[in-house]
DNA sequence: CTGAAAGCGCTTACAG
DNA sequence: CTGAAAGCGCTTACAG
């Protein structure tokens, strides 16, 4: 079964096939490939010696052929992070669905993976997911510039062209405007983050949808972070030293979300009664009786089929006058960190 | 900066930057390696050119002459696992460290992973880490005989000869069947999986030692699971049905325990006032106010080291009659969902 | 110290 | 339908 062989010394190359079922080594190749030109007599005895030393074509010889490595790397940011154990299972889905291999790099806290990009230069991957881009990211932009296939998911950088695929944030935002405005809250406090654009564009929905509906957010109101589980806890922990404290909490993630509801449980401040925490992403365990949370749900398997897609038709050469911007809304999924009963159980 | 021209259609080689230095290839690829064999103008020129250009070599022709495609694969099991998280953050960073790439496998709910030996057959990968294994892969073991450089961690396959690294998982059982009776518990259950081979070594430390502290565990104190979160829901349920309520619950991983404690959340248990719960692994959400878990810490970093130690070895050609085993030894933390104060709070 | 050359293991025109 | 041959882009003896 193995073509391992005793040593790992002893790997076939087509050649060994070719001498063993009295062909030339183009002819296995052809049959390796499923190319028509074999005869049926040919390809039977070649096939029948290919199972019997179960012999795998080498890899590396075969991209440097075909200038492909078949191959495709993403990029995800680093911490204890649930989100990117989401996104890495939907892309690994789809892009073995297409018959490729996954290569992974944790990118640091600032977003960064150079790895990433030197593993795309020297051909090992065929192009790049990046799920951690930030602004001012030099090398990324140079490379992306000079037309290298690399796809923003969940991510945008201002004024580069790439093709993106992202949540339709803006709106979300404004939709958990409206969510709480409509529902009573009468002072909300946002956390967020300006250093990832998924943040900024939540927050710019938020803030809009709150000024047309005549409740503008305070300066005070606001809570910049760097969008980590300790973050939520110390948004919450400040919001609540305020002699006046808001009776509903919109973060713009769920990590930062249960930070602060696990705040808010060392304090006792009870949940949903004295204060409503809303998340955004709709990560797994926000739906866990520990949690609980009203998130937007943020629809990460199309957002990974898209994202593979546009990346494998930049890879073919596909030349865009202007890159692709895709947005994919999700919807807000009510549960008991604002309703006073859960207004969606878990029906496990 | 960028070397991927205008259109990825003009990637430089060694021979244009021979030509435009004025020297040989053989010379440039001297350069490249920091093969001592040229002279300093030599090197000083051709260096020059380099960075003028940002050339980098193409992987695959490295690859295919050295033999070594400087990459190795990490197969890690599916759900939302944040314990795989861990891992691979940790294993990311030591692979890193050794200037290799790494590829992921998500393996299937059996913990299969048959394009990940397919890409080792293919020679993508140097050698594999797998932490998701179970008994009985044939296909798995068959590469292991034949000498694949493939090691094992925190999983053990009976009988087959490679290098593990695993938890202390015995002695864990051990330590946790102490805590609880040596703190009064007299009725304890256990919460596990047969499957996986931490979850039959917790069971069974944990078993003898109930055993020769006089209090052997009941059949109808063990229920077995898939180790999901559901499992645990489920498990804490059936317990509760029952007559005689346990005193503690130890699962063996600290996702099943979330699914205890969120049970016992909606059935209104409290904890550890009603009910003690113990949990193995301590991903780091074990810590949140809303689980605040007592557990077996699993030291995922010194194991990850060991690991990739070991699989360089085996890549080089290390030959070992029999295969390396290593057992890492982890603390019990005691914390909220036992002790009737937290013993440990979290100081962050 | 340097270069010409072989060769890693494939794919793919090209000729028959 | 089949084979001989070129070539992908490197590394590394070998000769000088």
């Amino acid at each position: 079964m193995s073509v391992l062989g005793t040593n790992s010394k002893t790997a076939l190359t087509s050649r060994d096939i070719a001498n063993l079922s009295g062909v030339s080594q183009s002819t296995v190749s052809r049959v390796l490939s499923g190319h028509p030109n074999v005869s049926a007599k040919t390809r039977k005895r070649v096939t029948e010696v290919l199972r019997e030393t179960g012999f795998v074509p080498n890899a590396s010889a075969r991209a440097m052929r075909t200038q492909r490595s078949r191959s495709i790397g993403l990029v995800v940011s680093t911490p204890v992070n649930l989100y990117a154990m989401e996104v890495m299972r939907e892309v690994h889905e789809h892009v073995a669905r297409h018959r490729l291999r996954l290569s992974v790099w944790l990118a640091d806290t600032d977003g960064n993976a150079p790895d990433a990009l030197q593993a795309l230069r020297e051909r090992s991957v065929d192009g790049l997911i990046y799920t951690s881009a930030v602004d001012q990211m030099p090398e990324l932009e140079a490379d992306i510039s000079a037309g290298a296939p690399i796809v923003l998911m969940g991510r945008t950088i201002r004024g580069i062209p790439t093709d993106t695929v992202a949540g339709a944030n803006v709106q979300g935002g404004r939709r958990v405007a409206e969510y709480l405005l409509e529902n009573g809250r009468r002072d909300v406090a946002l956390v967020g983050g300006r250093a990832f654009s998924p943040g900024r564009e939540i927050e710019q929905g938020f803030r809009q949808r709150l000024e047309s509906l005549g409740s503008p957010l305070a300066d005070n109101r606001i809570i910049y972070g760097d969008l980590s589980y300790g973050s939520g806890e110390h948004a919450l922990e400040q919001l609540w030293n305020g002699k006046k404290k808001p009776d509903a909490i919109f973060c713009v993630n769920d990590l930062v979300a249960y930070g602060a509801l696990d705040a808010a449980r060392k304090m006792k401040i009870r949940i949903p009664e004295d204060l409503w925490v809303v998340g955004y992403n709709n990560i797994t365990m926000s739906e866990w009786a520990a949690y609980d949370l009203t998130t937007v749900q943020l629809p990460i398997a199309p957002m990974a089929e898209i994202s593979v897609e546009l990346l494998l038709r930049r890879i073919d050469g596909e030349q865009t006058p202007t890159p692709k911007r895709r947005r994919v809304e999700g919807a807000l999924l009510v549960r008991g960190s604002t309703a006073h009963a859960p207004a969606a159980p878990s029906t496990k």
